[in-house]
Parts: C-alpha cells; structure tokens; sequence
DNA sequence: GACTTGCTATCTGTGATATTTAATCACAGA
DNA sequence: TCTGTGATTAAATATCACAGATAGCAAGTC
C-alpha cells in the first residue's frame, strides 16, 4: 500500500486541504508509479471522512494524476515512454507561452523576487534533487504572466509529471545533475530583457529534467 | 474465451453520465457566461442524486468550465477579454501539437474516416452554426493522434471556449461565415500530407472560430 | 418619503453517514 | 489446475445534518 507520510489537516475547507496535501505529495515525488491508494485509507490518513477526500481524488483524476482502473480502483499511472514524450512536447510549448507572457508584465521586482527563491540554494553536488525549490521557481515566474489559463494546464503537467518523480529521486545518478544552472541562466536573460536566451534556457532546463525518464 | 462475441455492458456510472451530459450542453453552447448553476436543480434535470452530480461539476471546475464564486455559488465564468485571448493562444498551441502527432500516425482510413465527418453537411449559408461537426471534425482528427497527455487538455480548453460559445451563437452575423471552409483545406493538406499546409489550415480555422470574441 | 439597518426564512454547498452494488479473495469440489 | 461460490471489502450513490450566504421585508432614522 502507498500513501506515504501524509499531514492530517484542519478542519476547514477540508476539500482543498485534502487536495494541496495530496498534491504535495506528488510534487515531492512521494508516489511511485502503479501505485494504488484506496479512499477510506487516504480518508484515514488525513483523518477526514471519505467526501472531501473523494472530491480531491476527482479532481486529480481530471488532472491526470490519477486514472481510474476497470476495476474502480485509483492508481498513478504506469510509467509509459509515450506519455512522457507527451509531457515533454506540451510542457515545453505551455510553459514556453507561459513565459512570454510573464516577460510582457514583468516588473524589476519581480526579477528581484524570483532570485530570492534561488538565494541559499547551496548548489552542492551530491545533495537530493531539489525538488521544492525547483517547483516555486518555476511557477513564481508563471505567476507573474497570471494567466488562469496557461497555469492550471501547466500545473496538471507538472502533476502529471511528479508521478515519475519517484523514479528520478530514486536513482543515485539523478543527484550527480547541477540543478540550478537553467535557472541561473534564465535569470540573467530575464535581467537582461532576452526572450531569446531565456526561451534557450527554459527548454534547457525542461529537457534536463527529463533526461532519466526519456531512455 | 467463450463463443460469441458479446458486446461488454457500459458501465452505468452516474458520475460519468452527469460529466458527459454538463459536457455535450456546453459544447452545444446551453450555457452563457455569468450563469449561476445549483447541484440540487441539475440532479433534479438529471434525475439523480446530489453526489454524482457533484463530482461531476467538480471535474467541471478543475477543467475550467464551471467557477466557484467567494459565496460558495456556482458560475459559468464570465466572459473576459484576456482569459478569450489566453483560450487562442493556447488552443493554438495545443491543437499544433495534436495534428503533428496525428499526422505522424496516420492512415488513409482515417483521412477517409474524418472526410466521412463532413460528409452531409450543407455548407448552406445562413443556418445555424454547425457546431457539433466542428467538435466532431477536430476531435476525431486529434484522436488519430492517441495521446492521453494531450487529449485531455485539448479537451478542456474546448470546453473553457464553450461557455463563451453562446455568446457567437446569439450573434445573427455569425450563420454568414463559412464555416468548414478550413476543414475542407485541412483535409486535402493531410491527403497530400502537406504539414505545413495543414498548420495554416488548422490556425486559419482557430482563429475563425475566435472572430467573435476578440474584438 | 427615501434610505439604511437588522432580522428571519430560505437556499446552497459541504461534510458525514447509511445503503446499495460491484469486485476481489479464499476455498471447496471437480 | 480450474471453476464456481460465498464472505469480505471497497466504491458508488443516496440521504441527512449543518453552516454560511442571500434575499426579502419590516422597523427605525434622517
């Protein structure tokens, strides 16, 4: 059984707590693909009763995270070559559209606020793939477009992708990787007001995150 | 294996009845931008109870097409010049993607299958706007493309279009445009195997679709 | 008389629980 | 090793209880 450690919540809107809990959990690359999970025991677990847990599990399902089996049972997808050629096509044209759109309304501060999120990253080699800070800069960048378009459909793709994570965090190699070089990279060329190396340096930084998974 | 072939039932999900039904009525364009919907008056329509009818305007709003006001009502968005803007740009994006894909895996029997879509329709100036063999003509193409990644958003984003759909339809100009003039040049493109005619085609055709809304 | 204020009746989504229905597993008999 | 059966378990749906929001109306104020 998966369902790895799982916070219980407050008991407001429990719904959405069930759903960002969860969500986390993929972000942190906590499922491993063919997992199966059951609702009374994510129920449990965030010690909430099977409804608020069931409509967060729909709306992962809608996002791809989940599928449903013939068998009413809900499992993260299987690792499949073909879908993850199809997450690395439509992340790179989303997140692409994403970033001319955070270049049209980017402020200096706004630049100024996505280098705080890369500040106190060691960038030691040999440490675990750094995951969360990866995650938030990403999409402090995509906030800034603000459009209630593009960042859903990015944030299913990334969902989508985190349950293959747990492959990626797995392997030993996957650590040997500096991670933030495309960041950095990105950084300078939006500093410098370059939609061309910062396009360059974007799809870098996709790419590279799916160097283990595409064989 | 036993004898006869015997056809598999479909499962009676409700949940799933209830998504398709809410789906086919804003494809058809049934609902109007700042529409207020309640789970109890849609489960009366659909003839069932509240929950699977709830899990299926949840996925509703995960996809887009439903919102949840700040006073716990539900809403079809309003419509809105940016987020019609971000809806193109990302269908053209998107729907790129699904004919590259389709293209790579295409057969004669499907040129032929998706000419049999169009076959019948007047192209008579002046009716209603055939929006049933639009969706038909576009999806039965994406699906020759099989991808489980892109589908689903592709899927979505017809959907976030088709709550702005009632808005064309009201519009008496809207019968006088010719409406599956592009579809005729995207399907020779495919038969002659022109991508790049096929891309003109397809992009000529999206943006027709948005004349209306973008003002 | 027009406008605000406050109360109430009602409507809505949310979460919990009970009921129904389907799927799985273990086992007995071939 | 296979097949059918019944017990067990879980999911799907229905129903219930409740809290937040709203609309309508009546009383009070300028």
């Amino acid at each position: 059984m998966a369902a790895p450690d799982i916070a219980p919540l407050d008991q407001t809107k429990l719904r959405e707590n069930a759903y960002f809990a969860l969500r986390d959990a993929f972000t942190r690359g906590a499922f491993a693909p063919g997992d199966v999970l059951t609702l009374r025991d994510l129920a449990a677990k965030l010690g909430v009763s099977m409804t608020p847990v069931r409509e967060a599990v729909r709306r992962l399902v809608a996002e791809g995270a989940l599928v449903d089996t013939p068998s009413r049972k809900l499992m993260v997808p299987e690792f499949d070559q073909r879908r993850a050629s199809d997450l690395l096509v439509a992340r790179l044209a989303m997140e692409a559209l994403a970033l001319d759109q955070a270049m049209d309304r980017m402020s200096p501060d706004d630049v100024e606020a996505l280098r705080q999120v890369l500040d106190g990253v060691p960038e030691s080699p040999g440490a675990m793939p750094d995951l969360v800070t990866n995650h938030e800069f990403h999409f402090t960048l995509y906030r800034i477009g603000g459009s209630e378009v593009l960042l859903p459909i990015v944030e299913a793709l990334w969902l989508q992708y985190g349950a293959y994570l747990n492959l990626i965090v797995m392997k030993p190699e996957a650590s040997t990787i500096p991670e933030h070089v495309h960041h950095f990279e990105l950084l300078d060329a939006l500093g410098a007001g370059d939609r061309d190396a910062a396009h360059a340096a974007l799809r870098a930084d996709i790419n590279r995150s799916f160097t283990f998974l595409m064989s």
